[in-house]
DNA sequence: CAACTATGTTTGATATATCAAACTTATAAT
DNA sequence: ATTATAAGTTTGATATATCAAACATAGTTG
């Protein structure tokens, strides 16, 4: 009997991630390749494989092609949306260099909930659409961090810097 | 032999961080009140404990109180600073109700790492003394956030009257 | 088509984390 | 001080995830 509903551990979310990405860059998706694309033996996907099949999650036969199932897909895609947005601000508006980005979101991605990464893509939409914000206030920020006192002198300038390009915009 | 350096795995960080809080408020922490306070039972938190102790983080005797080694503490206010901070942006910033601004810390505390912590500590700290952003900036989002389209004419006051209140500050 | 190679599966072992329940020690109360 | 109770420990079981290595199947190639 199929279980519907389970909740998925770190690791099998992991694999559903694995998949969806071969499937779209393969059509289909291999133990070798899952088992290449996470760092474990095949053995390790095997089982796993048909856990996440007991669980509905993909299509699993024997010696034969992996695909997801339509709930499974649902949750990869869920999981690799939660890894971008991480990625995106880790890296976009943190400003951490692309690895550590990459690093951490592969790890948040599981402890972040769907309500907390839909208010998170709505902070990044709103730092890029509000004119007191937006791009060039985000690299202020490297300036912000990489001394350790915030200048008055240059504040002036940037928030003045700021109205104009509003001004011209409008 | 003490094993140190250990990466532990979140199940003891939990641990670690529970018995800091009860060191806090009870001077010294008891099997008991660490069950109740992860929600396990106690024979689990015995086995922990010996875990622990194994790898040098808590002293532990049979039947005495716990405490936590000078390595343990260390590690227990990095996992606890960790919490504070992800909580309060959850909470402060991206605006999320306190629960689960405190359930999603829980879990992202194990999460990310030390460098896109501290950088997420001086994120949150821009906000608040760039002239930019600040409290109102962040209330502000409530109104992006909740409404679908970002209001143009409301820009236009909003960056007005944050000019205006730099201007005062000065 | 036979045999070789690549791919996939199975099995037994290890490690972690937990529970349930039997058991032990410490503490409090009469 | 003896006993009752609270607190802590131990044991055996379950569940997950992994590896190593033996084994089985599929596909390719001479």
């Amino acid at each position: 009997m199929i279980q519907k509903g389970t909740v998925l551990s770190d690791s099998l979310e992991d694999y559903l991630e694995a998949i969806l990405e071969l499937e779209r860059t393969n059509k289909v998706a291999r133990v070798k390749d899952i088992a290449e694309k996470m760092g474990v033996l095949k053995g390790s996907v095997t089982v796993a494989l048909k856990n996440l099949a007991e669980k509905g999650y993909v299509n699993y036969k024997p010696y034969s092609y992996i695909t997801l199932t339509k709930q499974g897909a649902t949750i990869a895609r869920e999981i690799t949306k939660r890894h971008k947005v991480i990625r995106d601000f880790l890296e976009n508006v943190l400003l951490l260099d692309h690895e550590k980005a990459e690093e951490n979101a592969c790890r948040m991605e599981h402890a972040i909930d769907r309500a907390a990464i839909e208010r998170l893509v709505q902070f990044i939409e709103y730092i890029h659409h509000c004119p007191r914000a937006g791009e060039d206030w985000i690299q202020a920020f490297v300036n912000y961090y990489s001394t350790n006192e915030h200048n008055k002198e240059n504040c002036e300038d940037c928030l003045e810097r700021c109205v104009e390009r509003y001004s011209m915009k409008r």
